[in-house]
DNA sequence: TTGAAAGCGATACCAG
DNA sequence: CTGGTATCGCTTTCAA
């Protein structure tokens, strides 16, 4: 009736017919059911995010964002975890949403184009709409950092080893985008390594798989290298912590006699001591345009895909210039 | 039509027939519209978590138990985020789900009963049906290992402040609830100084809200005390990591000068240096059971409500002798 | 402008 | 056992 159209804004009703509906909607505290909406074809004010984990920082961290964007555009947002057995009925959330924000979706959830909703927004993920991040950038900022600083034996901590990588056939596959962000960070490091005349020792270059306990592993590898670095710049900051523990353990001093730097600036990079030195991600400013975008395209407009977030070097203090630093070298 | 029956397993359906309408199903890649469902008045195999934040610790190890026993009875679980203004439209999941948990709603989520589905447990948050754990037992469990290492001058970081309890008339105040898990540990640890025959000087309890900034106040208050204790139990791991921090910043060390116990045993217990010695609370098997209690409640059994979880202390390295012990006190 | 009528895709009641 | 029919609450189309 007259009253799909005042709740809905649609047709220009008349202003006291309108107002009529109103009252009577104030008047009888009605609410208007959601899912019948959907079932008849509408969509609603929500956006679902399909994230496997939720005890990931990384993804917490985006979430926590896109909610508040969300929040201000009056959208409620909803969180799907998709269960491993990878048997989770998609298709309701998909109904039921205006948009949905993929957030490191698993390898298992294989993303039929079909089950999502019209709009999709993917971070850290498939899809044709990714936000993405200046991973090279990033990884530079870091390097020329340690590198300003005096060292020279600079080792790297890398994510997902390439030599993993599937054919570039499977068009869907967020793994192979794990390695695109990994290789950047990889690149990025060689090129400052390279564009200061640094040779990179081939061990120099380890790999883990994001978690603090495979941080911890390749710390080790590196530390007990013949010629050890004196500072090590880690993909990711739990890797990094790991790190950092390691080398506390093996009775080394952070930063006084290893240098280290992660890549996100998670909340555990404030939270640890000495504090770390690490590139930031606007993760939770990701989670916000990510969400604007979704809002934007469901209400028919076509905004422009951003380019890749900036990132930023945060200095704390795992970093120093290394013990064996020639007097005089930059302190910054 | 009958092709209900057969989907829902309901009514004795001829096998044949049965069987007939299985093969259709399969031949058309039928699936399902859970959201028409939803709105004829049946239920989904979904779950529902209402939790206003999720870059939590606490709130995403209940979330990922919760997940995981849902993934075990092949429900799905969806959590909601309830935005801070308040007007997130609840009642969406509430007609979807077949059951809701609530994980720490926060005060402006007003809880009218009638928003909620028909079956809802609650985690550290209002309701009838709430699980819980054994805060007092905890305490005592804390303070009493401190009290074994030797130490007598122990002071506490406690949750929210009890004078600011409301009117115990608002029944559903989650804020109510916090205080009452709060004053639980408080009274253990409490009785287990008495036990001792020790006398708790006023300001040796101090007052945080759960935060990390808000641990390093209490703390800081507490070392700057003439007779400053020479440990300190805090009911809370984040807090109990500021605590530490700060220790460490006045250039204390840490067990050495200043033992720390905390409560929660969240990820960060684990991963600070040092590892921090803290109260256990199963907070994924909470998230476990909680599901478990749903899904049997929607499928019409009528399950007890468990006790209250045990809590268990976890012996990390933060813990130690105080250094003006007499020879000889036990070291265990 | 307004509103009557036809679905959307299930479930549930009730005759065959 | 089966399956026709009303119903759930909304959007949409199309007359009036």
């Amino acid at each position: 009736m007259t009253v799909s159209n005042v709740i809905n804004g649609k047709a220009v009703v008349r202003q006291d017919t309108r107002q009529r509906v109103l009252e009577a909607i104030e008047a009888t505290g009605y609410r208007v059911n959601a899912v019948a909406r959907a079932l008849a074809g509408g969509r609603n004010r929500m956006i679902t995010v399909f994230s496997p984990q939720l005890n990931r920082p990384y993804a917490t961290e985006v979430i926590q964002g896109a909610a508040q964007a969300a929040g201000k555009l009056r959208y409620d947002l909803i969180v799907m975890m998709l269960s491993e057995e990878g048997f989770s009925d998609v298709s309701v959330m998909t109904r039921l949403a205006a948009g949905a924000l993929l957030i490191q979706p698993s390898r298992e959830g294989r993303w039929q184009r079909t089950e999502l909703p019209a709009h999709v927004v993917s971070v850290d993920g498939p899809g044709e709409r990714r936000l993405t991040v200046d991973n090279y950038g990033g990884a530079r900022l870091a390097t020329e950092h340690l590198l300003r600083l005096g060292h020279t034996r600079i080792g790297f901590i890398s994510g997902l080893e390439s030599e993993d990588r599937r054919p570039a056939s499977r068009p869907f596959d967020p793994e192979q985008h794990d390695r695109d962000d990994a290789d950047e960070r990889l690149r990025g490091y060689r090129d400052s390594m390279a564009a200061a005349g640094l040779k990179v020792p081939r061990n120099y270059v380890q790999h883990g798989d994001y978690s603090k306990a495979s941080g911890e592993g390749a710390a080790l590898r590196l530390l007990r290298l013949a010629q050890p670095p004196s500072a090590i710049f880690v993909s990711g900051d739990a890797m990094a912590l790991g790190a950092m523990h390691v080398a506390q353990d093996l009775g080394m001093r952070v930063p006084d006699e290893l240098s280290v730097v992660g890549f996100d600036d998670l909340p555990i990079a404030v939270a640890s001591r000495p504090g770390l030195t690490t590139v930031r991600q606007p993760l939770a400013q990701i989670g916000e345009v990510a969400v604007q975008l979704l809002v934007a395209l469901a209400e028919g407009q076509a905004p422009a895909l951003p380019a890749p977030f900036p990132t930023e070097l945060i200095e704390r203090e795992s970093t120093a210039p290394p013990r064996d630093a020639p007097p005089g070298s930059p302190r910054h």
